[in-house]
DNA sequence: TAACAATAGTTGCATATGCAACTATTTAAT
DNA sequence: ATTAAATAGTTGCATATGCAACTATTGTTA
């Protein structure tokens, strides 16, 4: 009784249950962001928070820490300045770069996303107990160093 | 020692791990699809994958059991049908509804796929033991009926 | 120093997505 | 039977995304 190269159980494995789960979590989130009234994407969500732990990454960096091709990084950017939820500015020793920080806006707005968060994550981890919730992230985190060599942040 | 309102710590939740996991791996499923030459995307994928379950599902279901929008589904099937992956049949008994249905061109891309889906899942779950992959879809479940209340398919 | 390479960011083009408004068809209600 | 409601699918508009080609700036090398 072996698996042979034709007979892979998809619904055995992890990676199409993990796939489904986030596109069902991000509906939810995206529905519980609008209720609030808040104006934010997940995206967007993800830069504020990555800047909410370190204010003034420049560009590259940001794209790199979340996973996005800089030009993504760089329209979202645009959206969230016309917005005034982050501010950019030049280095002046390095004309290239943009350094990007949160504005006061957009401190706030991620203030206001903490809850909604907290609401999202509280639903998902409903009957699910503390000790298989962290072995569930030991697990993800595994499954990011198989492809990455590494432990990605977001 | 209670978790309060203010102190998620987002580290220790599934919630964002999950997420950041999908992105890295969806990243180097689309690097493999390129790698093997196949003109696809992992959304199309997805579909063909369906169809290959059960051939004939019309939009409306195949919108609900991918969970995404008629729209954006009945957008994803024109750019397929172009391909020739798939193609779509009024009902005479119902000439709103379209069936859509595997081409054999389809069928042989879908086959193509089934050894790069599986060198995916393979680095996915290299060094985690069948047990634990087991545990985690089972959580993986629990979450998606926290949500739907009911287990999706893919 | 002048030419070349590397780096940061932007832009064009293509795909995928959701929402709301729309058309066409079928079903229900009066 | 005529009108109203429901359903399936499409289209306009807006966001997000990656890749490749581009500009501008800095670093390297001959």
């Amino acid at each position: 009784m072996e698996k042979t190269a034709f007979t892979i159980d998809l619904e055995n494995s992890v990676g199409p249950w993990i796939g489904k789960t986030t596109k069902i979590v991000d509906y939810y989130l995206h529905e519980a962001l609008q209720q609030h009234g808040l104006d934010l994407t997940k995206e967007q969500m993800i830069v504020l928070k990555k800047l909410h732990q370190k204010d003034g990454l420049n560009q590259n960096e940001l794209a790199r820490l979340t996973w996005r091709d800089k030009s993504s990084l760089a329209r979202l950017l645009a959206k969230m300045e016309q917005k005034e939820y982050i501010s950019r500015k030049k280095l002046p020793s390095d004309k290239r770069i943009n350094q990007v920080f949160l504005t006061a806006t957009g401190r706030e707005v991620f203030e206001t996303t903490r809850p909604v968060i907290q609401e999202i994550i509280g639903t998902m981890e409903k009957g699910i107990s503390e000790a298989d919730i962290q072995h569930m992230i030991t697990i993800l985190k595994r499954i990011q160093y198989n492809f990455t060599a590494e432990i990605a942040s977001i």
